[in-house]
DNA sequence: GCGACTTTGTGTGCGCGTTCACAAGGACCT
DNA sequence: AGGTCCTTGTGAACGCGCACACAAAGTCGC
């Protein structure tokens, strides 16, 4: 029989991929000086229905009051807590090209919850170069400088060809959490966390829509004209 | 009744968002000189299971062969045209901080089936610029620039409090695809499709699994103590 | 030419997530 | 203090997508 009283409560994946979102929305009513919030309200601004958001926030307990609505302060403290933010998650990114340098300076990390701690790169050009106040180290030391920092979740930004290894290496000493922006499947033992973004795969699929659309548009009318 | 023979399947979206990964996999296939492979074969290449990869490739027709598999080249060829990647998509890059600086510069653009064919901002030391072979519009210019190169699909890599203006001009001179790299929600009309890629919502939802991993690891054992 | 083998394509059952609609519950007004 | 109004929290129905297992179909060997 489990002590927690607040024991774990099953969260589906849906809901948590939903909660960044209510909690930036919170975090904008907050800058602006709003205290309390409807669920249709805080629905719109997420761009979500009111009913999901109801029932993703009773997921996590039941922190409104019927009639009145949700306190923002106090919920956006409760889905940070749920979703681990209240500590600073040690991040390391490595391949420091276009995309690696543009995450580096990237300020949406070091906002909230994250710190890049470590930048490592396999090019000697760019190895000891700072980018965004930190020195970039070589790939070399791997191991060695995520161990030393201690670092959570590391950030793939290296060319396809180099990013299982790097995975690979990461997940080695001990990193559960990758986030892969290199166009390629990655392989790791079970427990270890791999999201991955790509920017083609996201093209490709805007392409899809555009072709239906422009074939609809195309076909539309002339369908019209055949006799039957 | 409809006179066109191949007439609009429905592909459902879960099968449109794998498809690219599949396309993916046959090129690599393909570069590797390899002619034909079969279901179990790609499904690994692309991260799925089998099953799940041969009922996408049913609908959009029969491109296998049972006993054998399927040819790389024609299939690729099929997931192109289904893709809509067989003409070029002229695509906007609207703000040229970090993140747009390095989407204009990325190869996988240009690699097959985008073209990016024009770069916007609104700083006046950037416009002018030229940014990986190309230079920089004012996004004063946004309306004309847009209409005269045909662009279809925008890609909003300013900050948030930009994005919804940009996005409705965008939309207001006919570009029915946004790709959103802003922190925010945009609202559209119906009938423009939009993809957001957020950074930090990925980190959030690692961050999630990640506490939910250490909370288990730490509370595991301890649990096995406490007394009846 | 026939049989055995291999792999595709798909019918079926199941589980998850979303939506709808309403009962439960608290605040505010009189 | 009681009634009314408003919003939350949730039970139930629905629909989609996934996994399994197998029949259909084509190739290869003899």
């Amino acid at each position: 029989m489990t002590v927690d009283p607040a024991a774990r409560r099953e969260i589906p994946d849906a809901t948590v991929a939903r909660l960044p979102a209510y909690l930036r929305a919170l975090s904008d009513l907050a800058e602006r000086g709003i205290a309390s919030v409807s669920s249709e309200e805080l629905a719109t601004a997420a761009g979500v229905r009111s009913a999901k958001l109801r029932k993703d926030l009773s997921h996590l307990g039941s922190y409104g009051v019927r009639g009145v609505g949700y306190e923002v302060e106090m919920l956006a403290r409760e889905i940070s807590r749920e979703l681990g933010l209240t500590q600073d998650w040690p991040v390391a990114i490595v391949g420091l090209g276009n995309l690696g340098h543009a995450l580096a300076a990237y300020s949406g990390f070091a906002t909230r919850g994250f710190q890049v701690v470590a930048l490592l790169d396999r090019d000697r050009e760019v190895v000891g170069q700072e980018i965004a106040g930190m020195i970039v180290g070589s790939v070399d030391d791997l191991e060695q400088i995520v161990t030393d920092r201690g670092v959570a979740i590391g950030v793939i930004a290296t060319p396809a060809a180099s990013a299982q290894e790097v995975c690979d290496r990461l997940v080695g000493v001990g990193v559960g959490s990758v986030l892969n922006f290199a166009p390629c499947v990655l392989s790791v033992p079970e427990g270890v966390d791999v999201r991955k973004v790509d920017l083609a795969t996201e093209l490709q699929i805007l392409a899809f829509h555009g072709q239906r659309k422009a074939l609809a548009a195309r076909e539309g009318a002339p369908l019209l004209e055949v006799a039957p």
